[in-house]
DNA sequence: TGTACATCAGTGAACGCGCGTTCACTGATGTAC
DNA sequence: TGTACATCAGTGAACGCGCGTTCACTGATGTAC
């Protein structure tokens, strides 16, 4: 699971976000800290007010170190958001792999609500992974990253739905893929958000989309 | 319906963020000029490398007289949220108003597309209304007309939704309420994004959203 | 209708600040023999 | 096991730039009589 999802790290960027990777262990652990201090800083002063300098005093460095291992502050962001999609699409691609989309209804909705509490659970554990959450909207490097992730859930989800609806058009079980998994998002992300409304509102939206696809065929 | 609309922009902000109202013609149209040169900048430059300067200079100004109206860029990408919120929060209300929401499913599914349409178009419509969109999710003055908007419109929503299901819990209306405004705000937001699923989506999002409603007692 | 004055709209020039980034360097760690 | 050397990790100090913002001002518009 973990080395398809790795695939699009490959794609060689038009600009220069290429990070060095550590050979030592100091090296390693330096990596660490400045992730873990942008992750910190997303939250306490937000995503505009960020700059190379602030990481590099908040991970205990000075600006030329933190240069040594990554060219500007998006290639930080590029590091933590795809660490982020990672460990979403991990978690769904295990959920499908353990037949989280086969059943009887009943079931299919108690495995999705499960998907997306994890989900949930995954980018709070993440350091900043609310806050990266949001900024992969706008910022175009993080934006490529969140589309190939959805990319990745789409094609996945299109492989289960093709046996389970062999006579639907391939096109419709497309858009039927993308529409659940955003939907399937934006209710992670008001739970993200909102940590009162979590359960309730990903109940429904498991619900929610298990009704689509029960409807798929009858339309 | 504007003017219900209205009442969220007298909320007092925390940090100055108050426009100047324009008083002659001159000033008024400076003032549009403005929001317009800020829509262009958005999508040609992007958020993050907007400024007050450069705002000014596509304006066709010098910086001292932006900040005659404005007083720092904040408060410009502010009124253009506000004002493309109210755009889309106007189709709703009327949408809602005319009866979109009631009627048989196939009815309710073909006045959903049509809804879901016509926000697409004018967030097409409004300077930058593309990038505005996503650049609210994650500025935090931003986000508070995000917000301010969806509470509208659920309680917009669930003022129908009462009348139409009498015996679901109150509790449960609003979460539903919440999930269908976003779910649908997704949809559309994929729209805009991607003219070539637009159709599809959309079609498929409403029929989704309407099937859920339909479910709603059932369960 | 014309003039005097008040108010409004916009300018030119400059400011201090923090940004991203680079330089030549010193100290720490690993490796060969 | 000890030493010499190569490589890696991190520093101190500084840079040029564009940012947001302000000042004292000039020119344009509106208004009273």
């Amino acid at each position: 699971l973990a080395k398809e999802a790795k695939v699009r790290q490959k794609r060689p960027p038009s600009v220069d976000l290429d990070t060095k990777s550590p050979l030592q262990d100091r090296s390693r652990s330096t990596f660490e800290a400045v992730l873990a201090a942008t992750g910190e800083l997303m939250r306490d002063v937000g995503f505009e007010r960020l700059s190379t300098n602030m990481i590099a005093e908040r991970a205990g460095l000075t600006p030329p170190a933190l240069y040594r291992y990554f060219p500007n502050k998006y290639a930080v962001l590029k590091e933590l958001a795809e660490r982020l999609m990672q460990a979403q699409d991990d978690v769904v691609f295990e959920w499908i792999a353990n037949g989280g989309m086969d059943g009887e209804p009943d079931e299919r909705i108690a495995k999705t609500i499960w998907v997306y509490g994890r989900v949930v659970d995954v980018t709070r554990a993440q350091p900043g992974g609310v806050f990266v959450n949001r900024v992969m909207r706008v910022t175009p490097v993080l934006r490529q990253v969140r589309v190939d992730s959805r990319e990745l859930v789409v094609r996945n989800v299109m492989e289960r739905l093709r046996l389970r609806y062999p006579t639907v058009p391939e096109a419709r079980l497309e858009t039927a893929a993308r529409l659940t998994t955003e939907a399937g998002t934006a209710a992670i992300e008001i739970a993200v958000e909102e940590p009162d409304l979590a359960d309730d509102i990903l109940a429904e939206a498991a619900r929610m989309v298990v009704l689509y696809y029960e409807g798929l065929t009858a339309y």
